[in-house]
DNA sequence: CCTATCTTGGAATGGCCGTTCCAAGTTCTC
DNA sequence: GAGAACTTGGAACGGCCATTCCAAGATAGG
């Protein structure tokens, strides 16, 4: 019949995604999505439901169009060390830049916040932090039969070191290292967690 | 002349550093203070000023009783590696058991939120983070002086990367490994970037 | 063109927010 | 024990919260 909406759903939802990423759950007010998105009240609750809603679905869409894709990238590369380096570099690279470097990282954000208390939001969350550590976990095994690692070198175990090391980048601080302290960093970290030779 | 409470400003504080703790300060209402108190809007209002300063004041005793001393034990002991070794066995130990499995820490929970506007509470929790890495920086510097680190180890870089680590530690996440894999994934770590003979 | 169906604008709803106010009660000084 | 200084209880405040409702507008089928 008449189901024309007079905007684009998808935009909407990137505007939403940069609001609550920002602000999180709790401090934005539906007034500032109708004042960020430019839309009436009515279609927003017609399009996505309530608050809760919308946040989960802003949440969801931050996944897959940002921390998902790098991951999988990760777990489908092959090479081994270098697969990690890469993924680390553009970590870095990212969250030391525009709205990362400022807002941290959405996911981690939702982590330490009360957004938490939503069961469904909880399992999005657990879902995306399995993720880290499965592709990882698979990168270090590659890594270990390509004879890419120092002998004695549990693949497992690094990777629980580096998923570790990969969430302490995605914290939001201000006082935190700058992108080329992080680089040298983690350089260090993961030449010692694989064993390279030493100088 | 008249200025004796009839509670104990001390005791109180200690119950609003839960609340805050758990819930962060923008899903806390001033009612929720007062059901978990007992004590009355005004005598509140009278004995720590507004909500924002509530949370500050509680924050700030988080900090002194909880953070603080740990790491000022970590910063004084010359003994390096040992010292090292049982600050994270201590950090794992209590973010594993008791309040912080299950909320975190209210620090790192605190700069991923949205508790962050205000500037005071941000200088707070800048200077904390700088703590723990002047501490770590400290006991390595010491462990170097005792020959405890491989040769060409960097004791900086190395405070970096534990730095990191122990930010991932404070996480509060659900999906995150126990206690038991904790340690060893630090052990580790710590052997890692420190140079350990490898097996 | 008429009508059924959906979207949109904007006001209205009840409830909770942080904060303030004031009368009543309590404690100390003289 | 009179009175000043302060705390306490509890109601009251305006404002913003998420959500709902309804009339007006837009779009399609027949």
């Amino acid at each position: 019949m008449a189901d024309v909406k007079h905007f684009d759903p998808d935009a909407t939802l990137d505007t939403v995604v940069r609001l609550f990423w920002r602000q999180g759950v709790a401090t934005t007010g539906i007034q500032d999505v109708v004042d960020a998105t430019g839309l009436n009240r009515s279609s927003l609750y017609a399009t996505f439901g309530g608050k809760q809603e919308l946040y989960r679905a802003a949440l969801e869409r931050y996944v897959d169009s940002r921390s998902r894709p790098v991951l999988d990238r990760l777990e489908g590369d092959g090479r081994g060390l270098p697969a990690i380096a890469e993924f680390f570099a553009e970590l870095i690279e990212t969250r030391c830049t525009g709205e990362y470097a400022q807002w941290g990282c959405m996911v981690s954000n939702a982590h330490a916040g009360a957004e938490n208390g939503d069961p469904r939001v909880r399992a999005l969350l657990d879902r995306q932090h399995q993720r880290l550590r499965d592709a990882l976990r698979a990168a270090l095994a590659s890594a270990q039969r390509q004879h890419q690692l120092a002998d004695g070198t549990d693949p497992d175990a690094a990777a629980e070191v580096l998923a570790l090391l990969a969430h302490g980048v995605n914290l939001r601080s201000r006082a935190g290292a700058d992108a080329q302290q992080l680089r040298t960093t983690l350089a260090a970290a993961l030449a010692a967690v694989t064993g390279a030779p030493r100088a």
